[in-house]
DNA sequence: GGACGATCTTCCGCTCAACGGAAGGCCGGC
DNA sequence: GCCGGCCTTCCGTTGAGCGGAAGATCGTCC
């Protein structure tokens, strides 16, 4: 017999959510049959669900026969506080760092494993970079994730080492050899990687540090990514750190009328 | 009696969506309450609405008492091909011409009668700048909005000096004035406001202009705002006019590939 | 040209999940 | 203690969402 009951189990807002959730960097634009199979939603309820989400907001548009995420999502995520403090206050540092390097510049912050990007001013294209603002990469893979596992908690690092995936044949999988890495992150309080995630590129990234009475913190790392050739990549350290004691005392600072 | 009818009238998606268009820049936090206020929900329905959006799937934030703009909607925002294309191509030539001006540079498209700021890099703080990245300004208030409007068919010029509100005291609400304006803008090819948003803020733009077979065409407007008693901003005019071509240029070759 | 396949859209009867008023906590102020 | 906001839980009613089937549309291949 046709019809049905209800939803199965999950509410309309969650299957909703479903059709939203078939979108991603790798495929910004769907037909509607993909979105059925993505989200695992019949492709019947699909189409409806994604005609209330265009008609009823600009949630979804629809310019030619595809769909893709409309302008009231990207409205609503400007809205995020997702480290929104962090990003204002952070960026007129890395732009002057940018002005100084003019090398592609990152901010990331911890999220459960892996670093989150939160912002990034792009350098000369010469250099390969592969994050992006929102996307997040495995703790292990990166500078800037080094740099945020060498000031995680314990258990955090016991759980990144538990599971070390390579992200491409470069990335560090040998268990001692990132612990010791690690190390030397915390005693040089810089880290340094050479074409790990992509060739053609190195980086160096330092942690940004707000000061708490148990000690300094670490909200986020800051980095940059340069051709490997570069001789001169120690001498970018003292710019970065300066930026990133800068961030420091921005946060601190604004930190305290909240 | 007890006991609801379903909704009456509005889908599933678009009280949700209407819980979400509760949040403002204005009033990016909200509690309970006054969200069921603001969105004309009754206050139960909007309880389990976000119920629904916090728990399935981190859309919704509530960290303290309060909801809040969640994670994922960030992720999404980001995917939204909203002038994706122009964010990309641009962001390098702002870049260049931030580090020539060190002002404040920012870039808008029209969307309807109003500026859509699409990017934006600030400059020293000595200077007020209102306009953020997703917000939306009068094309007869600002300076890159002149340009849009100088540059957009006559119907929507006759309908924006149809209504012409005032958004500060000094805004032009004129209509012959504002024609006035328009014409020279055309002529000189660029606009020029002093102290019309933001008392100590004069600013410039210039089109960002494709070729096309019927001719140039104006997608975007390209802005600095500077201190009104610089005596040099003319001559800032010939940067903003070089990095606008460039990005002009950029876009159409990769338009080409499209 | 005509048949086929893939994809999108409309239709419609059957349920069950959403609805929202009422009532029950919770907290802070007077 | 009592009152007034604000948030959360409860629950009977019912119409809104559901999705299979069938129709429409379009491009492709023989």
């Amino acid at each position: 017999m046709a019809g049905g009951s209800g939803s199965p189990g999950r509410s309309v807002t969650s299957r909703a959510l479903g059709v939203l959730d078939a979108f991603s960097s790798d495929a910004p634009r769907l037909s509607l049959s993909e979105i059925a199979e993505r989200s695992g939603t019949p492709l019947t309820t699909a189409h409806r669900l994604l005609g209330e989400l265009t008609e009823w907001g600009a949630l979804i548009r629809r310019p030619d026969g595809r769909y893709e995420i409309g302008r009231k999502l990207w409205d609503l995520g400007l809205l995020a506080p997702v480290q929104l403090e962090l990003r204002q206050v952070a960026a007129p540092f890395l732009q002057d760092l940018h002005t100084t390097i003019r090398d592609t510049v990152h901010l990331a912050v911890r999220e459960g494993l892996s670093a989150l990007y939160v912002e990034r001013i792009s350098g000369r294209e010469s250099v390969p970079v592969v994050s992006q603002v929102g996307s997040r990469l495995p703790l292990h893979a990166t500078g800037v994730g080094k740099v945020l596992l060498a000031a995680a908690p314990d258990d955090v690092v016991e759980k990144a080492l538990a599971e070390l995936r390579p992200v491409t044949r470069h990335t560090v999988v040998d268990r001692e050899r990132l612990v010791r890495e690690l190390a030397e992150v915390r005693r040089r309080r810089y880290a340094r990687t050479c074409e790990e995630m992509s060739p053609g590129a190195a980086s160096i990234a330092v942690p940004v540090q707000v000061e708490r009475p148990t000690g300094p913190l670490a909200v986020a790392a800051l980095g940059i990514v340069v051709p490997p050739h570069r001789r001169d990549l120690a001498r970018m350290v003292p710019a970065l750190e300066m930026a990133a004691r800068g961030i420091g005392r921005a946060l601190a600072r604004s930190m305290q009328f909240h």
